[in-house]
DNA sequence: TTTAAATAGGATATTTTTATCCGAAATACT
DNA sequence: AGTATTTCGGATAAAAATATCCTATTTAAA
């Protein structure tokens, strides 16, 4: 469904949000530790998450990264999937037709169709916020 | 959502469909142009399916693949993708967790529970006949 | 029985994805 | 100013997925 790359930024993103409630900035590493992935190459997606503008970084000794407060609860999962795999997964056709539209369909295009757009609301209507709250209350687990 | 494997694997499978109707065998020269995939890969996937008592190969000379008439509507698009894909599809996390359950959910467990359900309802019961029916009537497409 | 045509399957190559490494730039603190 | 710490970013490596190549085996037909 979604590459490691972005499975590793969605995770990164929730975990920077619950230390975002406190002020707290996290480094790579914590947030590999936590969320049980590669440190550098979650650095990397932590990189494509700032040019994003979904996580800020703060550079330099005692930098890391951080979640405005004011933006957990308007950062979608969607913002995020499509910051890191792009719209393959709105847009790409379920047998990898290169054109493949209600005119000219592959064979599963209307099977798929509101499975697709079952995805598409979820990740649209899901928000950082209330991702970290289920982690925060052990509700749901970021690792093992 | 599926390997290029998988894609190729249904296409192919459709495509060998609509030619058992008429009794004729296809190979797979005929299936990589018809479904535009590269054939010696094409090959693999086709022995694959073999295997896997979904197609019907005849070796030797004027040999092919087919699938028995019989077959057509009992053979559900489930049957293609767990043959090539495993089971990922169904019972892999959403985010990568090995544990990943009612017990000990990830983040997206409950939101991807649905669709997740959905998926699993339409590939077991979506039949290769009714794929292969559109096909032939020009409903839908197996490339470009 | 030989030949041609076709699938089977192992070995190898290429491409993409995932992962690591290292030096440069930025910044707080002494 | 100097130093330690941290993100940034390019280069490289490893692994997995995709794709190709070649030979063996099977089989229908001459």
């Amino acid at each position: 469904m979604f590459s490691k790359a972005c499975e590793y930024g969605i995770k990164a993103s929730i975990f920077i949000a619950i230390n975002s409630y406190k002020g707290k900035l996290v480094s790579p590493k914590e947030i590999a530790n936590e969320i049980d992935s590669p440190q550098a190459f979650t650095a990397k997606i932590l990189q494509d998450l700032v040019r994003n503008n979904i996580i800020n970084s703060v550079k330099g000794a005692h930098g890391g990264f951080e979640i405005r407060k004011e933006d957990l609860t308007s950062i979608k999962l969607s913002h995020i999937v499509t910051a890191i795999d792009g719209d393959r997964i709105y847009n790409g056709c379920g047998l990898g037709l290169n054109t493949c539209s209600e005119d000219h369909p592959c064979p599963v295009h209307e099977k798929f169709k509101s499975i697709r757009e079952n995805l598409k609301y979820m990740l649209e209507h899901t928000n950082l916020e209330e991702l970290a709250l289920d982690i925060k209350s052990g509700t749901s687990f970021l690792k093992v």
